[in-house]
DNA sequence: GACCAATTGAACCATCCAGTACATTTTAGC
DNA sequence: GCTAAAATGTACTGGATGGTTCAATTGGTC
């Protein structure tokens, strides 16, 4: 409810005052961020429809009429939710960086986005537990791919020329290495609290497990 | 249905045979197998009693007789795969080895332990996604905690003493850094081959990712 | 071979829940 | 203002689902 920025909805034709009032991108907007809290709380097939149309300014005849069905609308959030880390992956510009510079930033900025949007990365637990079929039917996001990686193997090989990297790394496994100390305290953190007793999404915690991905990813990467 | 092994399952007393011949102990695991399965399968909102029911050899009674009721035989899946890891914990045997040795065995045997046990990660997922609500209300499993924990602590002491580790290190975040190098290619396998079209579970990508995962642990850790 | 507790079978139930039917209101174009 | 299309409200349904009822069968003990 939160991460979502709502803009202050220009309506771009004129509103008209009376006991109805349409808003059909807005109303669009609601169902969304309403059930992305639900599904990212429930999981797919915990969140009830019946729900999700309780919490929003509309009802859930409005649900089927905009998204379908529930997959559908769930495929709708899952979208949306690629969309907004493409986004910021599209906003990193590391390109005027020296190759470390770059890397500890890159890592950086992934740590803190998973760390921010734990909405994100509980989604992706989530499409993962359904094996990523909704992924497989929604947009191509291969988009990513190419964002994500080519931005790491131009720094690698920046990197490389300039003789701080060391040799024979895969870009995938580089963003693979920076994915997973970004993610995992997120995605585990209950079990993490629960079998450690520690609180990963504590300010000092997150601080210092910050660092030590950035410069666990450094010591991978440079010579 | 494989990873499980499953000992020839020696009967304590005699095994008479007639029309019904009963067993509550084999029962019990043969619900709970198919319990496991259809939870890491579904989630534990997404499973279903009569689906996991009509999988048995017996019946839904039975199910709610052993186990109570849905979430009583879900605790009773969960713990029984946070024994297993137990054992397979205690069963490492490093304080022989040098600690580099031993640090990079144990990176290896963790990884191989969340390859070969796709289940167990995804039984850890679910849970996450449900606050760890149930190992909290479950057996304490703080157990896990200290033979984790104390095994990284002894190892790095060592270290420390023979001057191959570097100093300031948190064996707390040293355990993190292993599990997520092992958890998030096997959690996130779905969403990964989806994105990236990669597959992290074939033989040849999976040994390059360990090997890269020990290395990363190394150089995170050592002098 | 009788008795009791443990175990199992078959049918049943109350509720939940995704999805729909149908009517109604709003907006836009003329 | 009139009309068609877009958008919304209300009420409903049919099947799925977690859980239960009641009785029957078994194994051990004496």
């Amino acid at each position: 409810m939160n991460q979502i920025a709502r803009p202050p909805a220009p309506p771009p034709v004129a509103r008209k005052s009376s006991s109805w009032t349409q808003d059909p991108e807005g109303v669009r907007r609601g169902i969304l961020a309403v059930a992305r809290e639900e599904f990212v709380e429930k999981g797919l097939s915990g969140a009830r429809v019946d729900e999700i149309a309780a919490r929003t300014a509309t009802s859930k005849r409005m649900i089927y009429y905009y998204f379908g069905d529930k997959e559908g609308l769930y495929r709708a959030v899952l979208e949306e939710a690629y969309a907004r880390i493409r986004n910021f992956e599209r906003s990193l510009d590391l390109a005027g960086l020296p190759p470390r510079e770059a890397i500890a930033r890159l890592a950086g900025f992934t740590f803190d986005y998973h760390a921010d949007n734990p909405d994100f990365v509980r989604l992706v637990m989530v499409e993962n537990i359904h094996h990523a079929r909704h992924l497989e039917s929604s947009s191509k996001i291969g988009e990513l791919n190419l964002s994500a990686i080519d931005m790491i193997r131009e720094i690698y090989e920046r990197g490389l020329a300039a003789g701080v990297f060391r040799e024979g790394l895969d870009p995938i496994d580089i963003h693979l290495t920076i994915s997973a100390l970004s993610f995992y305290n997120v995605s585990n953190q209950a079990s993490i609290r629960q079998v450690f007793g520690h609180d990963m999404a504590a300010p000092e915690a997150r601080i210092r497990r910050r660092d030590s991905a950035i410069e666990t990813v450094l010591r991978m990467i440079c010579r």
